[in-house]
DNA sequence: ATGACATAGCCCCTATGA
């Protein structure tokens, strides 16, 4: 099964590029951030038409998360308790097939270190930590990915002397981060490309401003994290650049992972 | 230090992103 997130910066906008994609690419299960539509304009039948169904939490303007996936969707759940920002639409998970539990999630930016925004963000993601650590203790494997507009670490951006003390890169975020993967998770990208340098094959995300894509300046903030059990089946990883190369792109690209289900 | 791009809403300027 091949597994991948992507956030597409408006599903409208980015709507040609996500087909393209589909038929080249051709994963099972596709978990999409910022879509920034309602449930009611959510293009079901041309989605169907690339074969597949649906799990949509839309929201106008802002974030909207969806799951599209070839094999039956079923137990679909939008949002998780003690979410400090419940009224908006950042995560939606569901059973697949009847054989694995996926979740898509939009991790809210912060903004900066003094903005209001950025302690909800820190309580959001504890929030997150804690439905999470609930799903590593079902018997089905478990696995979310995700925009989490957190860098885990200093090789999780090209120049990171520039990011320091500033979001996505503070100490405050990455606790949360950890505190997550401590409960269970593995990192699906890092099990194949080691903490050991500033990878450009590792990158998620670069800046529409500044030419950053060509200089390869960019960051990983997308990740695909792994219930030990989705662990034991992990077979690949990795992300498709492929997109952020077309005419105007999501400032996001794919990133993939693949199991032995 | 600032602004550089892009998107949506609504109406040409503001909010937001990371």
């Amino acid at each position: 099964m091949k597994i991948a997130t992507w956030n597409v910066n408006s599903l409208r906008s980015r709507f040609e590029h996500l087909v393209k994609w589909l038929r080249t690419f051709q994963p099972d299960v596709v978990l999409l951030q910022e879509i920034k539509l309602i449930n009611e304009i959510f293009p079901y039948d041309l989605i169907m038409d690339e074969g597949y169904q649906a799990a949509v939490f839309g929201q106008k303007t802002y974030n909207g998360v969806a799951i599209l996936s070839k094999y039956r969707i079923e137990d679909i759940k939008q949002g998780f308790t003690q979410n400090p920002l419940h009224d908006e639409a950042r995560y939606i998970e569901a059973l697949i097939d009847g054989s694995v539990r996926i979740a898509s999630v939009y991790v809210p930016n912060g903004q900066n270190i003094q903005s209001v925004k950025y302690p909800l963000k820190l309580e959001f993601m504890d929030a997150l930590s804690t439905t999470l650590q609930q799903r590593t203790q079902e018997d089905t494997p478990f696995i979310i990915g995700g925009d989490f507009n957190i860098a885990p670490q200093d090789a999780d951006a090209t120049y990171p002397d520039r990011w320091k003390n500033d979001v996505p890169f503070t100490t405050a975020e990455r606790l949360t981060y950890a505190k997550l993967i401590h409960s269970g998770f593995h990192d699906a990208i890092r099990i194949k490309y080691p903490y050991d340098a500033h990878n450009p094959d590792v990158m998620s995300w670069w800046d529409y401003r500044g030419g950053s894509f060509e200089k390869n300046d960019g960051l990983r903030i997308d990740h695909i994290l792994l219930c030990p059990k989705a662990t034991d089946l992990w077979t690949d990883a990795g992300t498709d650049r492929t997109p952020r190369t077309w005419e105007k792109p999501s400032d996001h690209t794919p990133v993939w992972c693949t199991l032995n289900i």
